[in-house]
RNA sequence: GCUCCUGUAGACGAAUUGGUUAAGUCACUGCUCUUUCACAGCAGAGGUUGCGGGUUCGAACCCCGUCGGGAGUACCA
């Protein structure tokens, strides 16, 4: 195979969607894997969707995620410039070309014009096409006297080029992952190459581009597909067919529900994440959070995209970024859409989570929260997240599944308390505590064994000792091992919580009775 | 409406390409780990492979029909 040159060409109009981010993914991998290269190209071809600040949030989102392009604007790269709207130029030339060769038109109906058309057949239940069957009957350099094309052109009045599609053809399409699909030409519109401001439509700069760019292979969302033949025909016309790149049309990542696929709203009503990162609109209601704002690992994030429409055919499902590119490849993409299922990616994260160092985890938390951890050390830190990594699912449930390991009990779970506490036994937990306090070496292995000695002394139960230690210290049923957690929190704090936790459980049960 | 894509447990999906009893994972249930939660391990439940025909000794896989889901149908990408 020669150079594999592969792209990602998002539309600067907003926040990266996560589908878009699984696209970007599967081209970087597919470069990875074969040592090629991974190019960011901007289309940014329609200057009224244009929304500042989408550019660099594409860019981060992908440095995120550790896929950042090899070529692409602010990097480089021998094929530059990258952003269409810089390319302007380039694309006219193609269009003449189209246009000397009798594949293209000038057109000169308005869209109020077209509207009208379209709004008219629609009142009729009848769809309006702009095509082989309707050309002739509209306002174009086909239908008018080439000296009236001339004057309409000289007078600066607004036209389009349209790409003139042939009749009773059959166009195919060799895609990697459907097969060969088959369009009748008849069924195609008469789409428009060049805008009546100079700008390119995205059929026309996209092949060009790509040609231009020596893309090897497309990789891209299914909702491409109907379109590419009319790409298939543009690289006829403008010579490039034998070196057209090869096409892929990924599986639509779908709502939870499986009804149309993931949008912003599912994010908002779901309560879930549907982008890499978060972004900042001027309307607090328009900004939202991310993948990363909810806690994700950017690493956990890909290996569950990856999974959304591929599989390596084995039953390995935790993998590096490395291995996803060795592992990689496009036969391997399903055909059906895969549904975001969330639950799936939180495991991902959880599973990413306990494979993490202790160490790392520790300075993770540090650069996240440095504020409400200023005077814990880096030792405690690191045993605090070795006691708490298996019980998390987000790196900001560490802070408040765990708070109490940093700042005294703000609530107690009062069900257990009613349920356990029997204030006639307070003596023993007294006892219990003084047995404590005596220990020099306050270790988990030395706490374990003065209370089980303790509960074995007095004859008590397990049950009804321990679950009123663990409410005492963490105000929780739930939480890590019990003579690790007291011995991290160290002797003095314990025998301090330990006090006033009795006392609240007194004031509980009076409470109850009263 | 038209064009194209697609259909295997609730979800993701495997099945050496027509060959035993249709993998595995998430979610769910139970057990174990003799303090909780979680992790882990074990076990369980969940399917006429959308449906109906056909070809074949044999079909998730091939053929025909049918139904469902999705995408496209812009001077948006």
């Amino acid at each position: 195979m020669t150079n594999i040159r592969v792209r990602f060409a998002p539309s600067p109009t907003g926040a990266l969607h996560i589908g878009g981010v699984r696209t970007a993914l599967y081209n970087y991998l597919l470069a990875k894997k074969m040592g090629g290269t991974f190019i960011l190209r901007i289309e940014d071809t329609d200057q009224t969707r244009y929304v500042a600040g989408a550019e660099k949030y594409i860019l981060d989102a992908l440095q995120w995620c550790n896929i950042s392009p090899d070529e692409g604007p602010g990097i480089g790269g021998a094929y530059g410039p990258y952003r269409q709207s810089e390319r302007k130029d380039l694309y006219q030339k193609y269009a003449e070309k189209l246009l000397a060769d009798g594949n293209a038109y000038y057109a000169f109906d308005t869209p109020e014009a077209l509207d009208e058309k379209r709004a008219a057949m629609e009142a009729e239940k009848q769809v309006f096409r702009y095509d082989s069957s309707t050309r002739m009957e509209m306002v174009n350099s086909l239908t008018l006297s080439s000296e009236a094309v001339q004057k309409r052109l000289d007078s600066g009045e607004g036209y389009t080029i349209r790409l003139k599609v042939p009749r009773e053809e059959q166009v195919q399409v060799h895609d990697l992952i459907r097969g060969t699909v088959t369009f009748q030409s008849n069924e195609l519109d008469d789409k428009i190459m060049l805008k009546s401001d100079g700008m390119p439509t995205y059929h026309l700069a996209n092949i060009v581009d790509d040609h231009l760019m020596e893309i090897s292979h497309v990789i891209r969302g299914e909702e491409w597909l109907p379109s590419t033949a009319h790409h298939v025909l543009l690289y006829r016309y403008l010579g490039w067919e034998n070196e057209m790149p090869k096409f892929a049309h990924l599986p639509l990542i779908l709502k939870p529900s499986g009804k149309g696929k993931l949008s912003k709203r599912d994010g908002d009503k779901l309560g879930m994440p549907v982008f890499p990162i978060g972004w900042e609109a001027e309307k607090a209601e328009d900004s939202f959070r991310g993948f990363r704002e909810y806690g994700f690992d950017p690493k956990a994030v890909l290996n569950f995209l990856a999974f959304l429409g591929w599989n390596p055919g084995t039953e390995q499902e935790i993998f590096s970024l490395e291995e996803l590119a060795a592992a990689f490849s496009i036969d391997k993409i399903g055909k059906s859409g895969a549904r975001f299922d969330y639950q799936k990616a939180q495991w991902f994260n959880q599973q990413y989570i306990i494979a993490s160092e202790d160490q790392t985890l520790a300075r993770s938390l540090r650069n996240d929260f440095g504020d409400q951890l200023a005077g814990v050390s880096d030792d405690f830190l690191a045993s605090f997240c070795g006691l708490l990594k298996e019980r998390v699912t987000f790196m900001t449930d560490f802070m408040e599944m765990g708070y109490y390991f940093f700042e005294p009990v703000k609530t107690y779970e009062e069900k257990p308390i009613r349920k356990k506490w029997k204030p006639e036994q307070r003596h023993n937990f007294d006892a219990l505590t003084a047995a404590l306090a005596a220990i020099d070496d306050f270790t988990a292995e030395h706490l374990e064994t003065v209370i089980k000695n303790f509960i074995a002394a007095k004859e008590l139960k397990f049950g009804e000792v321990f679950p009123m230690l663990r409410i005492a210290l963490t105000g929780t049923m739930s939480g890590p091992d019990l003579f690790k957690m007291a011995a991290l929190i160290g002797k003095a704090t314990v025998l301090e919580r330990l006090e006033s936790g009795y006392n609240h459980f007194d004031q509980v049960k009076a409470a109850a009775n009263s």
